[in-house]
RNA sequence: GCCGGAGUGGCGGAAUUGGCAGACGCACUUGACUCAAAAUCAAGCGCUUCACGGCGUGCCGGUUCGAGUCCGGCCUUCGGCACCA
């Protein structure tokens, strides 16, 4: 029995205690079953869900319930990423513990995420924070510091003053912090790295395995890891008796060679300045530099300005004297730390000895036109003839960078070699919440790690958050004093903790064995569910979080932890959710909260107008208006459904496919039609969009035969609307659960059903309309049997009286028949 | 500057292999039901024309019997990277 009136609530909040108290969507490992892993980025516990996260839950769990009604075994899980600087911030504010305020928030969020009525296995929930998941971040920790990926090591690194910490280089947008938009400047600090750079060539390579990504976000992960070969060589530096290795991408350019720079910051800086007649002046300059902002120096716009140090070093090609320059453009951290300088074929070059009156060798001409150097305004950085190269003269500028190569490596003075723009990746924090580094300083031993025995290092509670400038752990004596798990001794420990990126780096292998006390999770278990076979989230990870994992899940190959190569197959960047054109915000005032939507419409209508409203990965204008729409087409689907109720109750569930008049016919064309569309929108194209409107179509057709009609047909009614409700189950569980229960089977779920199957043979149609063209344009319709040949086609066309009207006199000179579809009567 | 997307009605969007452009929905119009409204059901709905027809997928050109789709050249816009030598 179903009720005549549809109504969200009531049915919501049985069926979602109903699959509670069976645990319907609870999964174990099942080597005989296929296994599916579909994952959503788990949430920061902020509070409350927002538009987009119901977005990111209902495209997951469509996949999920989809692959289930398939016959996999599904794994979906949810968790919290809940270690993180807004916990720290409520503490410092309000004054609440970081622990309370997070455990609170996700008390919270998980009530909103069960009234979704999303199919998660809630026994696996993980949170990074507690104790169970981060005494194995901190394991990791030495396992990375075993194979000698964790160091440490002092180095200018980024300085939110704001956030009062340091931040990695993926944390760094356009010079800013990426969570509070402060401006991040340079300190000097013995920090923790992780060397991802060891990684970066198969980070870079392995990009091509991962056909289930996105072209956008692999361009984004090459661009980051910026991969470049070139040739790195010296030039002699006879006063110092000292050598300056410079690496250029363009060695065809060596012999225009007129200056070599260096930043204030190269080692080589210090040597020229001790006792240098102009020292004052130079280290003028060089603080000058050395404190304007990042964003200033490295901004491409900003005046090259530099001062001559008085050194001069040798061209090991041409043996000519190159004076050595301390400028403001040049990047320490990247390649050798110093440039050559060639102003004829680099602008930046051309700029600053335009400006300092450097001499300008040409050493490539364009093909076809001759340069002279007095006319030049700008550097020719394209392609072309060597001149004034000795022995390369005349060859073609693309050859001789291979030859130069050869000559320098031959001379001994360089060699080739690839350079990264990818640096080590930073995880230190001077934060309090967040997975203590497990490491403790002892005077005698020197750096040490906590036995894995004592892991976790436990976060100390009753923390004062009132420490001014130093990080609340390094003011928590009782946690800083410990003793030397090597000697007994007097030590202390770190007081850092790890980038929480870190903690997200692995938790979705955590999530396949997530009650191990032994191991982070079991190496069989693992292999039997990874990798993610779809991982859906937003693009803003792009680079941060989805190379920090493909890095951890190849070091943890290495050690022998997983047997595979990547973490995620197949990646779904979601877009974003806006309103009035904008992204939603409170201080545009264009929010639309789930818990409202909720309350008006239910979550399947709220599910519905989701996966509706533009395809996942494109940006979605939320409308109200749209959402009607969404929870009309709900109560037209319940109101067909009920309608019918007399004639599913007759349990008639077969029928004899050769007693269908035409009325029975279309339906059963447009069902079975319809789920071939909708299985393949959802399976290959993730186009959830059509997949809805072609539902909406069977829905119309069932419309269209309750009036075509009296003497139903039983047995294909009840193939139609229990294959509709089946087809509809993954995107609105609630309403197709009820339905199901109420008009079909009383005694399963379902959620426990098969994916429905399509019978080719009833999408034939005995008679098709195809179009009559002359010359391309439409001049006719004609309704011809769908089997028609080409032959029979043209037959039947020609013999068209409108056709013949249209064509006149003209002379035929070719028919294309496309059988199906029409007939092309090529005239003159 | 380099790399990668996107551009189709009033709006969100569809067209999967080159074959009827605009599926499905929203908005709108009309009709039925109603005392009335809402809801529902039915019909219409690219622009233009009284009509026949003509025009139409950012722009220009090409290939083809046929182009939203393929090719060449642009324009606009969004995103990423950018003093990485």
């Amino acid at each position: 029995m179903i009720e005549e009136k549809y109504s969200p609530y009531a049915i919501e909040t049985k069926w979602q205690k109903y699959w509670e108290d069976n645990k319907t969507f609870k999964v174990e490992m099942d080597k005989s079953k296929p296994k599916s892993y579909v994952l959503e980025m788990f949430p920061y516990p902020s509070g409350n869900l927002h538009m987009g996260h119901v977005r990111n839950y209902s495209i997951g769990d469509v996949v999920a319930r989809f692959r289930a009604m398939q016959g996999f075994n599904v794994l979906h899980p949810m968790g919290w990423d809940s270690f993180g600087m807004p916990a720290e911030n409520a503490a410092i504010k309000h004054g609440i513990p970081p622990a309370k305020w997070t455990l609170e928030n996700i008390e919270n969020m998980t009530k909103q995420q069960k009234a979704l009525g999303l199919a998660y296995d809630w026994d696996r929930e993980i949170a990074t924070c507690k104790e169970d998941y981060y005494k194995w971040t901190q394991w990791f920790f030495e396992l990375f510091y075993e194979q000698g990926l964790a160091v440490k090591r002092k180095s200018a690194v980024n300085w939110c003053d704001n956030c009062n910490t340091v931040l990695a280089n993926e944390q760094v947008i356009d010079g800013k912090c990426w969570r509070c938009d402060n401006e991040v400047h340079k300190k000097d600090l013995e920090q923790w790295f992780f060397k991802i750079t060891d990684y970066a060539e198969e980070l870079l390579d392995d990009l091509n395995l991962l056909d289930g990504w996105p072209e956008r976000v692999k361009t984004m992960q090459k661009n980051w890891i910026g991969r470049s070969e070139g040739l790195e060589f010296s030039f002699d530096i006879p006063a110092l008796n000292e050598k300056l290795p410079v690496y250029t991408t363009r060695p065809d350019t060596v012999q225009g060679v007129t200056f070599a720079v260096v930043p204030p910051e190269h080692p080589i800086v210090e040597k020229m300045l001790t006792g240098n007649p102009n020292e004052a002046e130079l280290r003028a300059f060089c603080d000058k530099v050395r404190n304007t902002s990042d964003i200033e120096r490295t901004s491409s716009e900003s005046v090259k300005e530099g001062m001559y140090t008085g050194f001069d070093c040798v061209h090991p090609l041409t043996g000519r004297n190159v004076q050595i320059w301390i400028t403001n453009y040049v990047l320490f951290d990247y390649g050798t730390g110093a440039v050559m300088g060639v102003p004829t074929h680099d602008a930046r070059d051309w700029m600053f000895a335009t400006k300092y009156n450097i001499e300008k060798i040409l050493v490539i001409q364009p093909e076809g036109s001759e340069l002279k150097l007095e006319e030049m305004t700008d550097a020719y950085e394209d392609d072309g003839v060597m001149v004034n190269s000795g022995k390369f003269d005349g060859m073609k500028n693309t050859d001789a960078m291979a030859a130069i190569m050869d000559e320098i490596e031959a001379l001994g003075v360089g060699k080739r070699r690839v350079n990264y723009r990818l640096r080590d990746w930073l995880i230190s924090r001077q934060r309090y919440w967040g997975a203590p580094i497990p490491v403790i300083y002892c005077p005698q031993c020197g750096e040490v790690l906590v036995p894995e025995e004592e892991l976790p290092v436990r976060l100390p509670e009753n923390i004062s958050f009132d420490t001014g400038s130093v990080s609340p752990l390094a003011a928590c004596e009782s946690f800083v004093n410990c003793k030397c798990p090597k000697c007994g001794g007097d030590a202390k420990r770190e007081t850092d903790t790890m980038d929480t990126f870190l903690c997200s780096s692995w938790y979705y292998l955590r999530y396949t064995d997530p009650k191990n006390t032994e191991m982070p999770f079991d190496k069989d278990v693992n292999d039997y569910w990874g990798p993610v076979d779809q991982y859906i989230g937003g693009i803003e990870h792009a680079i941060l979080h989805l190379l920090y994992s493909r890095f951890f899940l190849k070091v943890l190959r290495d050690a022998g932890l997983v047997s595979y190569d990547e973490p995620f197959s197949r990646l779904l960047t979601q877009g974003m959710v806006i309103k009035d054109g904008a992204k939603m915000s409170k201080s545009l005032g264009n929010v639309v909260s789930p818990e409202e939507i909720l309350e008006k419409y239910g979550a399947d209508t709220a599910r519905l107008f989701i996966m509706f409203a533009a395809p996942p990965e494109r940006e979605l204008e939320w409308s109200d208006q749209g959402v009607e729409g969404s929870f009309r087409f709900l109560n037209r689907v319940w109101r067909i459904v009920h309608y019918f109720s007399n004639v599913l109750d007759e349990k008639v569930t077969t029928y004899n496919t050769e007693a269908l008049d035409d009325a029975d016919k279309e339906l059963r064309r447009v069902l079975h039609s319809g789920i071939k569309k909708v299985t393949d929108d959802i399976e290959q194209r993730f186009n959830f969009n059509t997949a809805i409107s072609t539902m909406m179509e069977i829905v119309n057709a069932l419309y269209a035969y309750k009036d075509a009609k009296k003497d139903y047909n039983p047995g294909l009614v009840h193939e139609t609307i229990s294959n509709l409700i089946k087809m509809l189950a993954p995107f609105v569980p609630h309403i197709t659960e009820e339905l199901w229960q109420g008009a079909i089977d009383a005694n399963s779920s379902i959620h426990d059903q098969s994916w429905p199957s399509y019978d080719e043979s009833a999408m034939k149609v005995d008679n098709v309309e195809i179009v009559l063209q002359i010359n391309g344009k439409v001049r006719g319709r004609l309704v011809v049997p769908s089997e028609a040949t080409k032959e029979e086609l043209e037959k039947i066309a020609m013999a068209d009286e409108t056709l013949k009207a249209s064509l006149g006199d003209a002379q035929i000179m070719k028919v294309i028949c496309v059988p199906g579809r029409l007939v092309n009567v090529v005239a003159k």
